[in-house]
DNA sequence: TTGAAAGCGCTAACAA
DNA sequence: TTGTTAGCGCTTTCAA
């Protein structure tokens, strides 16, 4: 690297003070016509472009944003991060902001991360997303007064900006409609039941059944790690029953599309000799016919970026707490019960 | 946000000298022990944490890596980026980095990205990835001697590090494949011809029809804008044609999918009545069934963040250019030609 | 073993 | 209209 130039090279070529030239570079109108194309055409030539950082320390502000991402288990792969991840960037870059992302596991390598973005004063805020229902992140951060949105409620006590999907309301109407195909054992693998959504999504399953006169059969619910390889492990399991089931949910599409591939595996038509169907609504899904619950994501990070902006700005937010319901998409993975 | 400690509110606190608290916070063994006792037991009860802006502006390094990613056509929700950015995300927090990213429109602006974050000094080094046949961010950053490294090669004439894929040893397996199953009216739906591996897959095709006997013909090359809806409308231009093919090789697996949706639309069996094959094997491929051409791009990520890590080191790169053969994996998309 | 002083590059209050 | 001074929070040289 050739030296860079600085504002003091900028003031001995020129002759004027430091202060002058920073003032005439940063458009103050209190300098000099003739000074400023002098200073000007001076640090253009000179290749000059300002320190961030030193501005950023001067400033107290980084016109940066974190995420901090899990290195383990469905991370930036799959397609519930990238989405959420490109709706974030996409419409943070309008407002001239940078991401900085942190991969971590989750624990205390996660907390300490966030610790060191907020206190070593690295971002402007943060976007917490898939939250956890005792999430220690969001109470730090809310403890510390830090700006922040998450992508997903918790059950703590305290008072922030969020928007979340309707997890319980979405998987309910989905085994309510198995039900009326006339499912009667319709399994369900879930998600890690400290997150939020896997929680939530798990309760709108039993609460279905129960309103259906269904039974809720903990023998018919398996808990699976997110991944396909996780959804297929699951499906295993559920066939092996003595009883198998004529329908299965999974939490997620990844996990729904792991199950497809173990169904096909074993001889078994999806849609005609067994059901499938997921949750979020992947781009896959849609390709592969399967039946889901489709939040939009990407817009999702959209309106979370624009929450954030205005939760830095110190902006009073109209509605802080955004609760939506997703869309029940039938497609041919799903189909009365054989 | 409650105001933060620094090393002077330490310092006040305990009565020593800010240099005496900095050195004894960093584990200079020229403090008396009991005096750092003091200091860290001061900081812990003060939650003092480094402020680390300003400790990137007094060591000149921000332990951060930049990556700008293309904010329209496929980004983030392209598997191929997310990918990639979990292979480097992955591999270089081992080493305690971050990364920085950036999102901006392919233009001016994208290259203006590039220019805030070296000559900020916001980032120690620079991932560069899909490449253009005559990469002006490459020009720019080798021109500017800043430390980078690429996925992908140009025609440029710079000596810089990268790891690429031979796209055109893959295409060309897989077109020798077709041929070799009967196929003849082989098309092609083409990746941007500006980009690096555009150019190279679409060689490969070339080369594999002259040496099959076959004939090139332009009318059965579409390029497409790699996302699922190009690859879907290029697939319906070229099943119009008077004689459509008996066979589409699109040039990654995103379009693949698009074409798969669009023949099936129409009523054609995939690998029976017409083949489908793709390049790039993202996870979606297997469970469609979608031949295409495997390249490790989560390793590859990995790969990239330690040369990346070698290069801002200064160090020297056994294999500074690498060039990795795809995979070819058949699958149920392509059969003979009906 | 400790502290004073300088400096990383920038901005801003104040004086001239 | 311009410059002096101070300071953001940290590290590091050098002297005590």
């Amino acid at each position: 690297m050739n030296e860079r130039a600085t504002l003091k090279t900028i003031a001995k070529a020129t002759g004027y003070s430091i202060t002058t030239v920073s003032r005439a570079l940063a458009g103050y109108d209190d300098v000099a016509e003739a000074t400023r194309a002098v200073i000007q055409s001076s640090a253009q030539q000179l290749g000059y472009f300002p320190n961030l950082t030193a501005r950023q320390l001067q400033k107290q502000r980084t016109d940066t944003i974190g995420i901090i991402l899990p290195s383990v288990g469905p991370r930036f792969a799959d397609p519930y991060f990238s989405l959420i991840l490109a709706g974030i960037g996409d419409e943070i870059a309008v407002s001239g902001y940078d991401i900085l992302i942190s991969t971590r596991p989750p624990g205390p390598a996660e907390l300490e991360a966030y610790r060191s973005i907020v206190e070593g004063q690295r971002v402007d805020g943060i976007v917490v997303i898939r939250t956890r229902l005792e999430d220690e992140r969001i109470a730090y951060l809310a403890e510390r007064g830090f700006p922040f949105v998450a992508f997903g409620r918790t059950t703590l006590d305290l008072d922030y900006p969020y928007i979340d999907e309707d997890g319980e309301a979405g998987t309910y109407e989905l085994i309510l409609h198995l039900a009326q195909l006339g499912h009667e054992r319709i399994a369900y693998i879930a998600a890690p039941q400290h997150l939020t959504f896997g929680y939530n999504r798990l309760k709108g399953y039993k609460r279905a059944l129960d309103d259906t006169g269904l039974v809720y059969h903990p023998e018919y619910v398996e808990v699976g790690d997110l991944t396909r390889r996780g959804g297929s492990a699951a499906a295993e399991k559920l066939l092996a029953k003595p009883l198998p089931p004529t329908a299965i949910v999974a939490a997620n599409d990844l996990m729904a599309l792991g199950t497809m591939n173990h169904l096909q595996q074993n001889g078994l038509r999806i849609g005609i000799d067994i059901s499938v169907a997921g949750f979020d609504d992947i781009p896959a899904a849609e390709a592969l016919g399967l039946t889901t619950l489709n939040q939009p994501i990407f817009r999702i990070g959209h309106q979370l970026s624009q929450m954030l902006l205005a939760v830095i700005e110190g902006q009073h937010l109209a509605e802080p707490k955004l609760v939506l319901k997703p869309k029940l998409l039938i497609r041919a993975s799903v189909g009365p019960p054989a």
